[in-house]
DNA sequence: CGAAGTTGTCTATGATAATAGACAACTTCA
DNA sequence: TGAAGTTGTCTATTATCATAGACAACTTCG
């Protein structure tokens, strides 16, 4: 399995040994805590030199998914992110709720215009101005979901320079004097991430993605925001209300 | 977005273009047939070297998604439809099997009066009152095929009316109370296209259609319909059993 | 025919990917 | 203490990835 002697797939070598290993870890195989295979005998099993593991482990500490204990061995730092959907849904909150640090980090910031389902969900009229902002959102340094956001553009206007400075959709709407809001219906299905998406998570192209899409609202029931939101499925696991 | 001042993410860039092409094949913003666009416009749009594109569209050709020619551009190869010649056989789910989005689109619905072949077809006597259903055929957003359907105007009135609705046969016999179908004797011959049908397939004139005459029986077989399609042989290839 | 536009091929350069071997530094455990 | 096993670091080599420029070969169209 060497990319002398095989086709090349595009995909590097020491990814595919990231993956295998994350996956290990959301599945369960390697507990939080628990001590990985030495980087010999993990190199053995993927049949691929023990530098190519080190750079697949360096990429998991880098996220800090592992951690590297010399002379000991590498150990299983982090869990999936428990994330209960509730009607007041912040994921500052989530993340920091589990210990972690969250972060948000604009992707890009466009200008659209409302099909008809987007009118309907924001209660405007299809070919209104929207503003249109990719984002994506980290749970310490861990990729969790990349969101597509839409606003009213007459509403929120420079909602994506306010999004880029404060790097939080909350406080983007306090800057526009929204004090709370809360989350409608929320729709969950499954899907396969697509290139783009796989590379902005750090994902394997081919893994599952949770695809979530919502619509906040004021308090008065007005439509603020729409969104369409790709989840990495191994890092996240969604709690209902019972 | 090279590799050079952006964090590596393991997911070479000719392979995220060629995901990026072929999700346009899939989703029918490039349909079979169509012209891509120049090396150098895809390179702009995705901010690569035209190196990087060529890599992509080889890697496309070799897998029988796109096919270049020198000097005029790259097209997208019409990914030759599998249909299963059986008696019991559905558009719909001949389609869905190989992964794409059955359409099917009313063109016309007239009245007719059943000639001695289409009376000997339908079991009726000549100059008995049919419907006569123009409609085509899409396999995602590629035209199939045409069909000109005959049916017994006493046998199932407003027939046209329903199939505008529901865009089936299968559901427009379901509607009249007919559980289940089988295909009778097909024949098959080959033509060229016509320039009405051309028009309806998106084909070139003097291309080459295959053409099926069938007729469809109830379970105790008696004749319900039948059929007259044209299929652009290029974009289809038909199984029959061994 | 000639100009413009397209794909094909060549050379070249630098960064990354993967391999291989050797040894240091450290931990664990008998 | 010492042996075994672990991660960390170094040098070195080869192949792939991505960029860049130039020009040939071909098609299309006026």
């Amino acid at each position: 399995m060497s990319m002398q002697d095989t086709a090349s797939s595009g995909v590097a070598l020491w990814r595919l040994v990231a993956d295998g290993i994350e996956r290990g870890i959301a599945d369960g195989r390697f507990a939080a805590g628990d001590k990985l295979p030495g980087e010999m005998e993990i190199a053995e099993t993927y049949r691929v030199n023990r530098h190519t593991v080190r750079r697949a482990l360096a990429a998991l500490a880098e996220r800090g998914l592992v951690r590297a204990e010399r002379g000991s061995g590498t150990y299983v730092e982090a869990q999936k992110l428990a994330y209960p959907l509730r009607s007041r849904t912040r994921f500052s909150e989530i993340v920091g709720a589990e210990g972690r640090e969250p972060h948000g980090r604009l992707i890009e910031a466009t200008d659209d215009v409302a099909t008809r389902e987007l009118a309907r969900e924001l209660g405007l009229k299809v070919g209104a101005p929207l503003v249109r902002i990719e984002a994506i959102r980290l749970a310490d340094r861990t990729p969790i979901c990349v969101s597509t956001t839409w606003l009213s553009a007459d509403l929120f206007p420079n909602a994506g320079a306010v999004f880029a400075a404060t790097r939080s959709m909350t406080k983007l709407l306090e800057h526009f004097g929204v004090r709370d809001y809360r989350r409608g219906a929320t729709r969950i299905t499954a899907g396969i991430v697509d290139a783009t998406d796989a590379a902005r998570l750090d994902l394997a192209l081919g893994r599952p993605i949770l695809v979530v899409d919502a619509t906040d609202h004021d308090l008065t029931g007005k439509p603020l925001v729409t969104k369409h939101s790709r989840f990495a499925a191994e890092r996240v696991e969604f709690l209902v209300e019972s």
